[in-house]
RNA sequence: UGGGCUGUAGCCAAGCGGUAAGGCACCAGACUUUGACUCUGGCAUGCGCUAGUUCGAAUCUAGCCAGCCCAG
């Protein structure tokens, strides 16, 4: 009997190719379409076209209570205590490779897949299956997939992960006339309308943000701001002050509600402590890897030293903007994922 | 009141007789499965006001206005 695969399907040009290269492959595959956050209803009709059209079964996952209390919770939480969250961290975690997971078992599928720019690899380095970067380095999203349990490894397939482009991606719709072919890709985070985050936050939070003072190290205060939870470090845009050189959030001081901004050289530092950790092969403590402090960075030369309740990292080379709440994620030279943790 | 200094975009600021640099802020795009960052483009027919000198004035001159400082 063919091995039955539970395929996400978000209605976009990656998910309805991997329904293609699946099927192609001889699985019995399940299109499961995940609401979320209420507005899906182009997605779902998408989604269900392809599956007509090649003659799969298509399902719609209502996830809209999990999401709310797992994702846009700990989103809005984060951002209460001057964190930046990465809510598609979250939501892989607990929504895409969570809840999807269960369903799958629960349909008695062997796996599930999903049109992520990622590989799953066997490694003999490491005797197990162990997630990978993917050909196409700039869209690569393994970034977003470091806390997958490594049990689950092996029951995910990538069936996007032979392909060296998009584009190529794309002409395999076109190929196989998939009217999403050329569907813009998706961007921002999905259940923020207008991509306003702070008008979201100011809405669904509970207290008011209050207004504190935006200052210099030295004490300097050169305005004032609306709430901590419009900035991030790093951030130049949007500060409302002027100096004779570009400013840059350095820090947002909690205790005080302060925002300390100061020029860019100051953002450098060559360490971070992480929590939450998720190792998805064994390693030893004082590892030498590759770290990722954000999705758009590259990675820098790191050694990893395990602590208490998290681990030490300390870069060759001092990392921009290093942000609490991001995520650090960790890989060999051979761009196969170790596991990562959030920046505390 | 006398003396001195200053007045260039929302802010800072270059220019010192040859036709308004730059930075910050702001706006618009690009990039992007997070927030940022980054990149590209836009942003003073006008230099406190009014006269004058000059082929030509933000630049020189005079008067006025405003602000700052020092003296009384």
């Amino acid at each position: 009997m063919n091995k039955r695969v539970l395929l996400g399907m978000s209605g976009g040009v990656d998910s309805s190719t991997s329904a293609i290269l699946l099927k192609e492959k001889g699985y019995e595959v399940i299109g499961c379409t995940m609401a979320l956050h209420g507005g899906e209803k182009q997605a779902i009709e998408d989604a269900k076209k392809v599956c007509e059209k090649l003659g799969i079964k298509h399902v719609v996952y209502d996830l809209q209570k999990d999401f709310k209390c797992m994702v846009i919770q700990n989103f809005i939480r984060e951002y209460t205590n001057a964190k930046t969250p990465n809510p598609c961290i979250e939501c892989n975690k607990k929504i895409k490779f969570g809840k999807f997971y269960e369903k799958a078992k629960e349909l008695g599928c062997d796996y599930i897949a999903t049109g992520h720019y990622a590989k799953v690899e066997y490694s003999k380095k490491y005797n197990q299956y162990v997630l990978k970067k993917s050909n196409e380095e700039k869209k690569d999203q393994t970034y977003f997939l470091y806390t997958i349990p490594k049990e689950e490894i092996s029951h995910i397939i990538f069936p996007l992960q032979d392909y060296n482009s998009k584009e190529e991606i794309r002409k395999v719709a076109e190929k196989n006339e998939l009217q999403v072919a050329n569907k813009k890709d998706s961007q921002e985070v999905c259940f923020i309308p207008e991509n306003d985050y702070q008008k979201f936050l100011l809405a669904n939070m509970d207290k008011l943000p209050k207004k504190g003072n935006i200052r210099l190290k030295s004490g300097e205060v050169l305005g004032k701001h609306n709430g901590l939870i419009n900035y991030t470090i790093g951030q130049r845009k949007g500060l409302g002050v002027s100096y004779k050189y570009p400013l840059y959030v350095l820090e947002l001081d909690v205790k005080n509600n302060e925002v300390i901004v100061g020029k860019e050289e100051d953002l450098y530092s060559n360490e971070l402590f992480a929590t939450n950790l998720n190792w998805q092969v064994d390693v030893k403590n004082n590892l030498e890897c590759l770290a990722k402090i954000r999705y758009r960075s590259k990675e820098a030369k790191a050694k990893v030293l395990k602590k208490e309740n998290g681990v030490e990292v300390i870069f060759e080379t001092p990392q921009r903007a290093i942000t609490k709440g991001q995520s650090v994620v960790f890989y060999d030279e051979d761009g196969i994922v170790l596991g990562g943790g959030i920046i505390s």
